[in-house]
DNA sequence: CGAAATGTTGACTATATTCAAGGCAAGTGG
DNA sequence: CCACTTGCCTTGAATATAGTCAACATTTCG
């Protein structure tokens, strides 16, 4: 992936915006992506303010926060995540290119969660009443809508069933895989060489409802069996079989082809 | 309520449908749904197929299950879940009148989790192409589909953060104080006299992802404690400042005004 | 009235947390 | 260039929360 060594120095989006035409957005070429008709494109390209760069640990949405507008994650990674008041968090799901953001704080409702870059970030920003706008203008574009954010959900459903009955062994295999196939599925070679793995064991725990020391020798304990390896911010699989059984996953886990908005 | 003693040893559905109109829909008159337009009420009535009643404990929707329809939960209390091979369950959210069910399962797929009863309950069936025929024939009630996922999501995301981040007692707490919130919202008096609690003490354990041993103990040292009160099926709250210091939680905490499709 | 489901409690065990300490790599500033 | 800090990873030891096992009480229901 030729990510530009976008100065980590360039403090909060600096960087003129040479936006790219959404029909002409690289990610349309993957197959993972549906095809969308021309009217639809436009009708989103309309609708699209500008791109938004993030540097990796910048809070995108506030917990709380009133006013945010909607996003497109075009290129990098995040993280959606709640906190209690004492510091306790909780990371709901990771956000990969694609991933629409922001439907779930409705109306002129507070976000009841918080989004953060896990890499560097380009956010396609639309504006507030985009959402209604989709829908008004293009029952496929609002279906599409309410597919991702069904999709979504399915993907904390999942979650849930991991953080909820999963042992700790059984919670990191599930989400080495899961998080394997989908960021696989944004490449052209599938994973073959592994994939970008921008998560610290932090991040793994809060994911996963457990101690980040737990969390670390569950990982040494899988990495020592063969089961995967992470390293310089990749990771590879080198036991699917394994952790599938661990995880107790079926089924090929091809990512859906999905809308983009 | 005035819950016909409904057949629990009639089968499957029986009972003519004497399917009351969309528009006397008696959920309509509380003020937690929103008023509908005449011409979206014509639509949903128009996609409707049929009611469906279930008794106690009735799988609605088994775990990849194909064909599933639509349906809108009219009345009773039901739930979803997903189960893990060896048979651990973990319960992702309840449902209760109003909720809106099938739209993860989107396409052709499989759903991803099953649906069963808590109490006697009806449904509105809803043929499988409806999300898309309101999309289209309404902007408005697509929006408004959008917006019920939306939600649904975000009580799935409080969830993870319970079962992820908090003691057994503080899932407790925010558990009783989330559901009496909801079910209070169904009733006239707002739940001066108590709403009704359908759930067992293991129901409770697999939504929070606890044992039922240890589930129970918690329960009752709570109870012990005068923070709530459970009986006959009922839920009564004793001391909701108390208990709402356990949760971490804010707010009014009304659930807000929402679309009933 | 007996069977089955649900609720309750105590004793024991285990998984996961907390505490503590140290290593390594990268970035910062003198 | 080199101390120094900071963030992330790693490991061992002590502790605690929650799970498992077992038994019995209570309620529901056929």
């Amino acid at each position: 992936m030729p990510q530009e060594t976008a100065a980590a120095t360039a403090p909060p989006e600096g960087v003129p915006p040479a936006d790219l035409a959404c029909a002409d957005c690289p990610l349309r070429a993957l197959a993972l992506f549906q095809e969308h008709e021309a009217a639809e494109l436009e009708l989103v390209q309309s609708l699209k303010r500008r791109d938004l760069r993030l540097p990796v640990g910048q809070t995108l949405i506030q917990e709380g926060q009133t006013d945010a507008p909607l996003y497109t994650l075009q290129q990098g990674w995040a993280f959606r995540y709640k906190t209690l008041s004492d510091g306790r968090r909780q990371i709901l799901n990771f956000l990969l290119a694609g991933d629409f953001i922001g439907v779930q704080q409705k109306m002129g409702d507070a976000a009841a969660h918080g989004v953060e870059t896990l890499t560097d970030a380009v956010f396609c920003v639309f504006q507030r009443d985009s959402l209604w706008e989709i829908h008004r203008r293009s029952p496929t574009m609002g279906f599409n809508v309410t597919w991702l954010t069904a999709h979504e959900e399915s993907l904390v459903d999942d979650s849930l069933l991991s953080v909820g009955r999963r042992s700790a062994e059984e919670r990191i295999a599930t989400l080495l895989i899961l998080l394997f196939k989908r960021a696989a599925a944004l490449q052209a070679d599938a994973g073959k060489g592994g994939v970008p793995f921008p998560l610290t064991q932090q991040h793994v725990a809060d994911a996963l409802g457990l101690s980040l020391v737990h969390t670390n020798k569950t990982l040494r304990k899988l990495e020592r069996r063969g089961l995967h390896h992470i390293g310089e911010g990749r990771l590879y699989m080198r036991d699917v079989k394994s952790l599938a059984r661990l995880a107790d996953l079926y089924g090929d886990g091809r990512p859906p082809v999905r809308p983009l908005v």
